[in-house]
DNA sequence: GAGTGGTCTAGACCACACT
DNA sequence: GTGTGGTCTAGACCACTCC
């Protein structure tokens, strides 16, 4: 005993307790209320914290819970549909909810990955713009904006030295280009400690990397890549408005 | 001793094995290649198993391994690029690499989310399409496509009982359809126990979860809840090619 | 200092895929 | 049967927030 199963069929306890824990919090717990410890709630569902956590993590990374060192675990607001700009401009600015704040801007050599999207050789410097994206009086993504020289010929190479006034400074020189379209990708990852700070999570915490590629005539005008928080963030993408969907749709039978 | 954290700052440990194993992983590692298996990893590393095991979730989470229970850990290729369509209708079959494959049509009630966002009241009877997208020989998403009766007039109540004949079915009847255009939404989920068998995941597996509503002169004409493998998928939308990203872009040392 | 979540350990057993 | 990853336990200490 003790590690036995005591479920009739064999369905590990975490999810289980997932799925109690999800019930609970639909028909017991409003927005922003704070559960009971993780000792206590493992000690009341006769687990070992470890298993508890298994479950409170899950429904973390479902954006049902949100839980913070030296605080506790809160229940987490509906996620935050974010719209991402598709006709757009990105850095036009004034999204309808939330906008681009430019943090600073340095110059660096970019990844190799980004660097074979650019047309740029890798190891050639280009402008690194850091963008942080507010929405609710929250942080929801932090980029990085790989700008090479030749689509800002206009901005001398020592102008304001890497602050957020030379951020938008290039910001404006690009916002001159012509664009020919993005192309987008979205896919998961975790944030690196850079980007979690920013994002007030831990470092490794999921995030929604969206990758873009700005075309103009010339070729790849630039690339940004931006992380999402996952947990709160719902991307939207769309001709019309935002989808309404709350969270995960209900538990559905097995058919 | 014992629990001490020795590198000189407060790193957790399963992070800075991540930060070695990924390297490993791009030096030492080809794709397809199987890794020692957990035990002999941590005492190799001189930590516990479920330090290890932090640690390879992450990187299974990043798309960087593979790992199959009664089978092994191994390197996983880069992640495919899939195609999430924006100006095609979705049901009109053959996409660039991977195509949707009817599975079975059923009748239900959808989920109230999803009735939400039909117009339907919560509780009415509507088709529910169950497709499986393939791409590379390998299933990458399982999608709910839930299309009321008022969408497709032409289909009588009574047909084929629900199988990929009937799902075939409507989908033709759908084909029919102006659209105006579509809202499409993207975040994290866990995979449900029935897509999870889908896409060869164990329950709760990470998922990306686009959920499209597909609009036409009437309102909308259907919605489609899409799950897609987290772990080796990248969702590409744009008004071109892919992109050529392959991973998470290489650490960057904090400015 | 008290209380919270985050990390870590050293075991054990279970479910599954091979042979 | 043997070996793999998946689950679970019962502890411990650490980092953080708040009083």
């Amino acid at each position: 005993m003790g590690t036995t199963q005591l479920e009739s069929v064999q369905e590990p306890k975490y999810w289980h307790l997932k799925t109690v824990l999800s019930e609970a919090l639909d028909s017991d717990f409003s927005v922003g209320e704070v559960l009971p410890n993780e000792r206590d709630l493992a000690q009341r569902f006769g687990v070992a914290r470890a298993t508890l956590r298994q479950a409170l993590e899950q429904l973390e990374l479902e954006g049902r819970l949100q839980r913070r060192r030296g605080v506790g675990t809160t229940v987490a607001p509906p996620r935050v549909g974010v719209a991402v700009a598709t006709a757009q401009h990105g850095w036009a600015g004034e999204d309808t909810d939330g906008a681009w704040q430019p943090v600073e801007c340095t110059t660096a050599t970019a990844p190799s990955a980004v660097a074979a999207m650019l047309d740029t050789d890798s190891g050639e410097l280009v402008h690194v713009v850091r963008r942080i994206r507010v929405a609710h009086g929250q942080a929801v993504a932090a980029e990085l904006l790989y700008v090479p020289s030749s689509s800002v010929p206009e901005l001398s190479a020592i102008e304001a030295p890497s602050g957020p006034v030379r951020a938008r400074r290039v910001l404006k020189e690009l916002h001159r280009l012509d664009l020919d379209g993005q192309d987008r990708s979205v896919e998961l990852g975790s944030a690196r400690a850079d980007d979690a700070k920013e994002l007030d999570r831990l470092p490794g915490a999921p995030v929604l990397v969206v990758t873009t590629r700005y075309l103009a005539a010339a070729g790849t005008a630039a690339v940004s890549v931006a992380t999402y928080r996952a947990d709160t963030c719902r991307l939207t993408f769309g001709d019309s408005g935002a989808l309404e969907i709350s969270h995960d749709e209900q538990e559905r039978k097995a058919s």
